[in-house]
Order: structure tokens, then C-alpha cells, then sequence
DNA sequence: CGAACGATTGACCGGCATCAAACTCGGTGG
DNA sequence: CCACCGAGTTTGATGCCGGTCAATCGTTCG
């Protein structure tokens, strides 16, 4: 009943996780683990961990919505092709993060992602009724909390979202690219590795991308960055040396 | 037990419905129905249905969360102070929407919210349980059902922010203001008025600073779209002429 | 009427996109 | 071992969009 971990961490409900999640080192960080206990009953299937390789895409957008994805391990991009036929970067997923979560309404993934380089995924099978449903009848007891769960993660997704979209409107090349920095750092360090010390997993392209600036800026603001004693980078290699003066740069 | 109208909107839980809804006439475009069934045992107060007046404050940045807001009439804008001591504007609602949601997961509201003009607001009260309390004991049979809507109405929000995220990245000043005159006439649609047809609800000041442009450009933009035949406008009154054309400007 | 505010129009200029070219690094094959 | 290639990145030169400053006009209100 009770796992050999010292640490317990949700008493309760941990011996309603599926069982491939039982042995989850990495139960931790997950932020779904009542999504997860309510799947297990699921019958849209259970818990499933798989591994990707270096480009090759999880789900693609506008394929029809079957649940959320946790990362374990590796780094995911996330995009879409625009109207005009050009591909837009939308966002990158970091072990322990989810994605997904736009795909509840429409039904549909709204974004194509990619695997970085090798890692791998947990897929949280999910589903909500449809809109005007009878009441569920049978009320299982994890499904309110799954819900509220849920509702956590997106309404911290919409104040991020918020900030990001300052980020684009107001903020100068400079400053869009400080923030960057400072965000991936910060992810970093939540995904386990050194805040100030780490390998940017993807290319200048996909930042410039992303970041909505050109290849050619993102490019120059590396060099500038390090001329100005920042930031120390070789090729994908990434030190953050005088963070203090690149949160300034972010903020001012 | 049932009203006079012929309609029967949601036969089931209206019964259910808090009295101060059971005569609202605008109960068709409410998109919280569920959460208001939920509202009518809970303790943090039942709806409240509130005038205000133009430049009045509904909430405040930074205020404790409590509750949701529906707007039955008017129009109203969110906006919050940056770190530099500026105003963002970071959207407008319309009757019929919802706004608050960012503050659920951190108990406090992000944005300042005032009334553009004279309007009446719906307030939800609403509280999600804090992290790391054991699973609700008794079931609440509307919880499930009210937090469903709650996720739908998020997917939605996280949906309609990505593409706001991508029009401040990707477009041009002309691609943005076109963009943004039509989802402002197609939210008049969904509020009930004419799509091509209506009065501006902001200031140019607002519109500029929603769209993360200078005042001059949407001044700019406004003749330079009336001279192209594109629209006609008098002060705050707009009239979509050619709705094609400008679908085409905000496409390429 | 004068003051205050919002909106329009004009002139100027800087940041960043765009075009263009060189450089680095890894892989491949002769 | 070197030549060759291509992808990713860096660096340089030029031009345009849109921000900023400034002046004017129309409207509303005291």
C-alpha cells in the first residue's frame, strides 16, 4: 500500500494513481497527479509513457483532442502554421510541465509539437463531457478535484500568457530577449538543472521565432549580451554571469 | 417552479438557479449558468447584480479574488500597471463575457477592471479550495458540472489569448487594427448588436494602447481605412463598408 | 469665451527587418 | 588526410515602418 519513499506525498489519493505511475520517480513534479488518479478508471485508456526522438512530432495540430501531456524527460517545441503558410513558434515544454490544455474547448490540439531532442511524455488520457450533457449522474469522487486541478494549471497558463503578450507588445528586442533568458533559466531550475549554467535546447531560429524578432537580432543580441559581460555562450552552451544587470536590461 | 417564458433554457438545473436569476432576461447568453446554480448554497454570498458608471472601478489589480464577473450591460476595460509605472490595457468585455479568471489560481485579481460607460455586471462569488487540502468531503452534485464550465470557458480564454499573442508578434500596425475591428464587430454580433455597424465603446488612447501601437497610428489608420473605402467612421461611430477587403488586410 | 481633452496631421529619426556575404563546425566521400 | 558540402550562425550594409515630438483643429464643459 505505501511505497518504499520516505516521503509520502499525497497520502490519500496515491493509492489511486494508475500503476505505471506508482513507480514514477518523478511523481514530484508532476502537476496532474489528480487528473491521473481519475484516469484510472478511465476508459479512455490509462496512463501512457513514451519516448521521442529529435524532431519527431507528438501530436500535430487540428488532430481531434485526446488528452494532456506531462514531460518527463527532454525538451518539446510547440507551433503552428499561420494563415499566410508561415510556421510560428508558440512555446517550448520543459520536464514537468504540461501541454495541451488549449485543445480541452475546441476539441482539437491547436498546436504541433515536436520532440527537441530525445525525451519523453506522459499522455493523461482526459476528456469533458460535452456542453449540454445531462449532470454527470455517477459523481466519482476524484473528479472534482482533477477539475480543480485542472483549472489551477490554466488560470496560472492565462497569467503567463498575459505577461508574454506584454512581452511581445511593449518590450524592445533587448528587453524581449532578457526576459527570455531569465524565463528559461527559471524553468530550468524547476525542471531540476543549474539556474545560471545550461544547454539551450533549441536553435536561434526558434528563438527568434518565437520571441518574433528576426535571426539576424536574436543573433546580435548573443554577441552584444556577452560583449557586455551578461551572459558567457558557446554555440548552445548558456551561462548567466551578471544576472542582476539582466534583470535590469528586462526591466528598464 | 417554471417561468413563463417558452423556452425552457436548462430545465434540469434551473430549478437550482440563485432567485436573482431565475427572472434575468439575459440568462440565454450567461455562460455560468452552472457556476450560478453552484453560487446558490454557497456561503460566500449569492450573485450580486451591480450598476456602475463610466470610469467607475469594478476591481483593482491586486485585490483578494472573489468571484467572477458576467457583464449584462456596457462595456468595460481591464488593464494593470507594468513595472515601469505604465498602463497596459489588456482587453475590453462585452456583455455576455466573462472576466477574473487569471485571478483564481493566485487569489488575486491581475487586472483593474473599470466600466467604459454606464453597465451592469453579474458577480459569481467563487473559490476554489486551497492546494493540498484533502479531497471535499460532501459532493455538491453542480461542483463537477460548474467546474467543466470553468475549464471550457479557460480553453477558450488560452485559445483566443494565443492568437492576440501572435497578432502583437507577427502583424503590421495595418494587420492588427484590421484584426481588431473585427473581433470587436464580431463580439457586438455575439452581444447582440449589428457586426458592421456600431459605436466604439474606447477611446483611440485605449485602442492604441490595447494593440501596442502609438495613438498617431491608429489615427492614422482610421482615415487611411476610410480612404480606402474600407470603413466609414464619425468620432466613435464605425460602419464596416467593405468587410471583405478588410479581412484581406488583416490576412496579409 | 477660454480651458481641457481627444483626435488628426505633419516632420523627423531610430530600431529592427531585410538582403547579402563570410565563417564555423560536423559529416561524407574520394 | 583533405576537399567538399550544407546547416546553423555571425557580421555588415541598407531601407522602411512606426514611435516620438509638435502643431492644429473640433468638441465639450465650466
Amino acid at each position: 500500500m505505501n511505497s518504499k519513499a520516505n516521503i509520502v506525498f499525497l497520502s490519500e489519493r496515491q493509492s489511486q494513481l494508475p500503476a505505471s505511475c506508482q513507480n514514477c520517480m518523478k511523481r514530484a513534479l508532476c502537476p496532474v497527479l489528480d487528473l491521473l488518479a481519475q484516469s484510472a478508471g478511465n476508459p479512455g485508456g490509462s496512463v501512457a509513457m513514451k519516448t521521442y526522438h529529435t524532431n519527431e512530432a507528438v501530436i500535430e495540430a487540428g488532430q481531434p483532442f485526446n488528452g494532456l501531456y506531462m514531460v518527463r524527460s527532454g525538451f518539446f517545441k510547440s507551433s503552428f502554421i499561420d494563415d499566410g503558410g508561415e510556421l510560428q513558434v508558440t512555446g517550448f515544454h520543459f520536464p514537468g510541465e504540461i501541454f495541451g490544455l488549449e485543445g480541452i474547448e475546441s476539441g482539437r490540439y491547436g498546436d504541433t509539437v515536436v520532440a527537441l531532442d530525445t525525451g519523453s511524455l506522459c499522455r493523461v488520457p482526459f476528456a469533458l463531457p460535452q456542453t449540454g450533457t445531462a449532470p454527470a449522474r455517477q459523481q466519482d469522487p476524484n473528479t472534482s478535484a482533477a477539475l480543480m486541478t485542472l483549472v489551477r494549471l490554466m488560470s496560472g497558463t492565462l497569467a503567463r500568457d498575459r505577461n508574454m503578450l506584454f512581452n511581445l507588445g511593449r518590450m524592445d528586442a533587448s528587453r524581449r530577449f532578457a526576459t527570455f533568458l531569465l524565463d528559461i533559466g527559471r524553468r530550468m531550475q524547476t525542471s531540476g538543472f543549474d539556474k545560471d549554467n545550461f544547454k539551450l535546447c533549441m536553435s536561434r531560429i526558434d528563438i527568434a521565432n518565437y520571441l518574433c524578432l528576426a535571426l539576424e537580432t536574436v543573433s546580435r543580441l548573443f554577441t552584444q549580451f556577452h560583449t557586455q559581460g551578461l551572459i558567457e555562450v558557446d554555440r548552445r552552451e548558456l551561462r548567466i554571469v551578471d544576472r542582476a544587470a539582466l534583470e535590469a536590461v528586462a526591466r528598464a
